[in-house]
RNA sequence: GCCCGGGUGGCGAAAUCGGUAGACGCGGGCGACUUAAAAUCGCCUGGCCCCAGGUCAUGCAGGUUCGAGUCCUGCCCCGGGCACCA
């Protein structure tokens, strides 16, 4: 645009106006495709990924931007420094609150789904995030559908996918099984509702036989060693010995159990069975049985949590059986007890009382006899399970620990009543769900119970239309039980045959959706070899720490079955991983107690100084009345003379300032749309960067990022002159500027570039705001300086920088600017400041030339007064020297 | 109970190789501009004291070292994970 006389129209009115500025740059990446991603082998490739989000009705969390912006700042650093970088986003949209939405208003999931992905994705676009949204994904989408199940085909012909009778966690609020991944202490991880084992028909994946491997290939993985760990624990690996123990009177029975200490053999003093161990009934004698079936029952009807809350207190019956030792012959007697989990080995234990806590602790409760077979401790007081001498043990007394191992294993070995093993504590996979909302599974059940997978150019296989999703609760059946249309259909054949009513659970989609984005569009397959072997492995994966064994198992699981496929070319599919630290909310809160929630009339309220914590929860520290924490949601707030906060209807209650998770029900949620609307998407992308390293749980304020604000606003400043609305551009001066500049822009750019590499963002951040407040303090800035500025600022707060860099007269985008280099000539100082310590006390500072001697720089902090003073004269003991930081001398005594 | 993280100003933090503790930001104070306020700009801001200086200070108590937020030992507190796994 030009005026009349040729010259360039400015705008008049310039101030720092992000709304102006982030649409406008938004709508040129788009119409310009600048983040569009395609395969190139003759560049590097960096691929960074975010945990794609379950799209859920409340819209976009400010937590969500947090590891969203990181993967746009390493995303849009990469590009400058030449990678071909694969950005993708999509939605992990299956799963359950659509589902019970569905329930409760009658909605069809699919127009849920659909409306919050365009919710997601509007407000995910407004923080100008580089994704490349031509590879953009919905798990819902039967295309996409479809190839899960054509993996799941995969995995039925292995053999990994199988139909079998376990006992489930079954969470009748949900009406459905879960994972025992799912279940933390006994309750469902979404919304906690009580579940309760049993035994039901489910689909089940082997991944027990990848154990080994999923402990292996961590080694090689950067990931925190923390996850790596659970990992490790979760899979459990113990080796040990299965050894089999004869039941007298019982020839043809024996039982087997697993133990980790088959060097203890000798101080087997009795066995005890899971209750809902297969031999139970068996070896009961009848005196025993009337209290042994009532033990089993009671048992079987106690929950899992019921079950946990007990632990420590060692309950069981004795069968009246006796099992024989086989190492010694010595008759020992079977219990049943339910402190032997019937999911772990073998179900049932040797008791070594001397030498194992719960088994010490039960022959305590019951008088059962305690032999002391290795040496240490005293297990009259406490089992001893250190390693030891073995003792009282035959042929391996005087053997430490591993050797007592080893050799007994030897001897079972070679006597055939048993042998060394590895146990896992990872069990199958349940991987069906009594749901709607998921990928049904692609097979028939044929009337002789044989199931046979549907043939691939069947597939999708896509859900049946449906008004009412509820489970039926009967039979723990699924709502597609319902749907007789879909479930009775007939094979090629022309036999009748049923479909399967489940679904597979929200994770199935989880499991290869960062494969699917390297070739979304593919007809053919699920992705192409070439596709993969260029982009392969994701070598930057940022989400949250509570995928730790759920999804980061279960991918890791799905990607070695690829492998051994020959579908993927690398063991592991995420190289590197950094777990983001939540956003958490400033909530406020008092008491009452109304706990009953019944709005009764009149409540007492109580302020956070007359309550008291106890085990049942708070009560009134007066009366000792149990109440209920109460929260005002944020906006309402109200404060008193002094800047506290108070109840708004009751100006006398001081509100308590709580640190917490954000959640509607605690007031304290902040909506990113907000956010952006009153400072800008730049604003929020930095200062999600700056409260903190990422990693780290941070606090979000409403004042912080005013300090963002600012500081862009002193940023756009350094490029315009003018008051308020009449700000105009003014273009940095020629050249590099003074040497004092040209230091400033090479010690910044050398920082900011280590940080960046590091993902220190928050230091980088700082390092740029030291930089706007000196470069132009005494003489305007200079363009190089500019230039260098704008293209650090643009990985983490791109629209500004675009706009600057645009002002500056280039006419492309930066997103591909190379990123700049330091001139080394500018990192190194003449003149070095260092420190004079005295007995490592700070007692002044020198100046001295940078390549100084030691001996310049010794003679130089001897000669300053303050050292001469503490001295008086006397000669140092010692004179310390670290170049380039400080000097100590050390006074004699 | 066991295993990981982590405790630094009023607050978020920095110091990442054992070498000036508190960069940067928030909040607070003072000043400039303004009729005034906001905005902006400048300066100050860990405690204490005999205040040109000194002294104490990184959860607590010790230790190693010329020198410790950083390393070692013991303890306390907070967050997370696992929880009868033989």
């Amino acid at each position: 645009m030009t005026n009349p006389d040729g010259r360039p129209k400015l705008p008049l009115a310039m101030a720092y106006d992000p709304a102006r500025i982030e649409k406008k740059w938004q709508q040129y990446w788009e119409e310009n495709q600048t983040f569009r991603a395609e395969l190139d082998p003759s560049r590097p490739k960096y691929y960074v990924l975010d945990m794609f989000p379950y799209p859920s009705g409340d819209g976009l969390h400010v937590g969500h931007p947090e590891g969203y912006t990181a993967t746009d700042i390493m995303a849009r650093y990469k590009r400058m420094r030449g990678f071909n970088v694969l950005h993708p986003m999509g939605w992990d949209a299956f799963g359950l609150p659509a589902e019970q939405y569905a329930i409760k208003t009658g909605t069809h999931p699919r127009v849920t789904t659909e409306r919050n992905i365009r919710n997601f994705k509007r407000q995910i676009q407004s923080l100008g995030f580089s994704y490349d949204w031509s590879r953009e994904i919905d798990t819902t989408d039967p295309n996409y559908v479809r190839w899960t199940q054509w993996i799941f085909r995969k995995l039925f012909e292995m053999g990994l996918a199988y139909e079998a009778e376990v006992p489930v966690n079954w969470c009748p609020e949900l009406g459905t099984v879960l994972a025992n991944e799912e279940v933390i202490d006994g309750k469902s991880e979404v919304g906690g509702h009580p579940v309760i084992r049993m035994p039901l028909k489910q689909w089940m994946l082997r991944i027990t036989r990848y154990a080994d491997r999923l402990i292996e290939d961590l080694e090689e993985l950067d990931w925190p060693e923390p996850i790596k760990k659970m990992q490790r624990d979760w899979i459990g690996r113990s080796e040990g010995a299965h050894v089999r123990f004869p039941v007298v009177d019982h020839p043809e029975i024996a039982i087997e159990v697993f133990t980790t200490r088959p060097d203890t053999l000798f101080g087997a003093t009795y066995m005890v069975l899971a209750p809902e161990h297969p031999l139970v009934d068996a070896i009961t004698t009848e005196e025993n049985r009337e209290a042994v079936s009532a033990y089993v029952e009671r048992a079987a009807r106690r929950s899992e949590r019921a079950r946990m809350a007990d632990t420590g207190r060692k309950t069981g019956v004795a069968t009246g059986a006796m099992a024989r030792n086989p190492v010694n012959g010595a008759e020992i007697p079977i219990w049943i007890a339910d402190y032997v989990l019937a999911g772990y080995g073998t179900g049932a234990i040797m008791a070594v009382p001397a030498h194992d806590e719960r088994d010490w602790e039960f022959a305590r409760t019951f008088d059962l006899p305690i032999v002391q077979v290795v040496e240490g401790g005293d297990v009259d007081r406490a089992a001893w399970t250190g390693p030891g001498r073995a003792t009282a043990s035959g042929f391996l007394d005087g053997l430490e620990t591993e050797d007592a191992k080893r050799k007994m294993i030897e001897w079972l070995e070679a006597e055939g009543v048993g042998k060394g093993t590895v146990t896992y504590k990872l069990r199958d996979w349940l991987f069906s769900r009594q749901r709607y909302w998921g990928e049904p599974f692609p097979v028939v059940h044929h009337e002789d119970g044989k199931i046979e997978l549907i043939p691939e150019s069947d597939l999708p296989l896509t859900l049946p239309e449906l008004d009412d999703f509820k489970p039926t609760g009967e039979n723990f059946e699924a709502p597609l039980a319902r749907v007789k249309d879909w479930i009775e259909t007939t094979d090629p054949e022309g036999r009748r045959v049923l479909r399967d009513p489940n679904t597979m659970p929200q994770w199935a989609g989880s499991c290869w959706y960062f494969l699917r984005f390297l070739d979304p569009t593919n007809e053919e397959a699920p992705w192409s070899a070439e596709a993969e072997n260029y982009w392969m492995p994701v070598d930057l994966y940022v989400g949250g720490a509570e995928h730790a064994v759920l999804h980061l198992l279960y991918s890791r699981f799905w990607h070695k079955v690829f492998y051994d496929l020959g579908l993927v070319h690398t063991k592991e599919p995420f190289q590197k991983l950094v777990n983001q630290g939540m956003i958490l909310g400033e909530s406020f809160r008092y008491f009452d107690d109304d706990i009953a929630d019944e709005k009764k009339e009149p409540v007492k309220r109580y302020s956070f100084d007359q309550i008291r914590e106890t085990d049942e929860g708070p009560v009134a520290k007066d009366d000792g009345r149990p109440l209920k924490a109460r929260w005002i949601q944020l906006g309402d707030v109200a404060y008193d003379a002094e800047g506290n906060p108070v109840h708004p209807e009751d100006p006398d209650l001081r509100l308590e300032r709580v640190v917490e998770k954000m959640s509607k029900s605690k007031g304290n949620v902040i909506n990113p749309d907000d956010v952006i609307r009153e400072h800008g998407a730049d604003s929020m992308r930095l200062y999600e960067m700056f409260i903190g390293p990422l990693e780290k749980a941070a606090p979000w304020s409403t004042e912080g990022i005013q300090g963002i604000h600012r500081f862009l606003q002193r940023a756009w400043r350094l490029f315009h002159e003018g008051k308020e609305d009449e700000e105009r551009y003014r273009p940095p001066v020629e050249g590099a500027g003074t040497d004092e500049q040209r230091r400033l822009t090479a010690r910044t750019l050398q920082g900011v570039t280590e940080d960046i590499e590091a993902m220190r963002f928050n230091t980088a951040i700082s390092k740029l705001m030291v930089f706007v407040r000196d470069i132009a303090k005494k003489d305007p800035l200079p363009m190089a300086s500019a230039e260098i500025f704008t293209l650090m600022l643009a990985p983490m707060a791109p629209h500004i920088a675009e706009e600057l860099w645009s002002l500056m007269g280039h006419e492309n985008t930066l997103a591909y600017e190379p990123w700049p280099e330091p001139d080394g000539r500018y990192l190194e100082e003449d003149e070095l400041t260092l420190v004079v310590q005295v007995n490592g006390k700070k007692r002044g500072e020198i100046r001295v030339p940078a390549e100084a001697s030691k001996e310049l720089v010794e003679e130089r902090a001897l000669a300053h007064e303050n050292v001469q003073k503490i001295l008086g004269g006397r000669e140092p003991r010692k004179v310390i020297v670290v170049p380039g930081r400080l000097v100590n001398v050390v006074a004699p005594a």
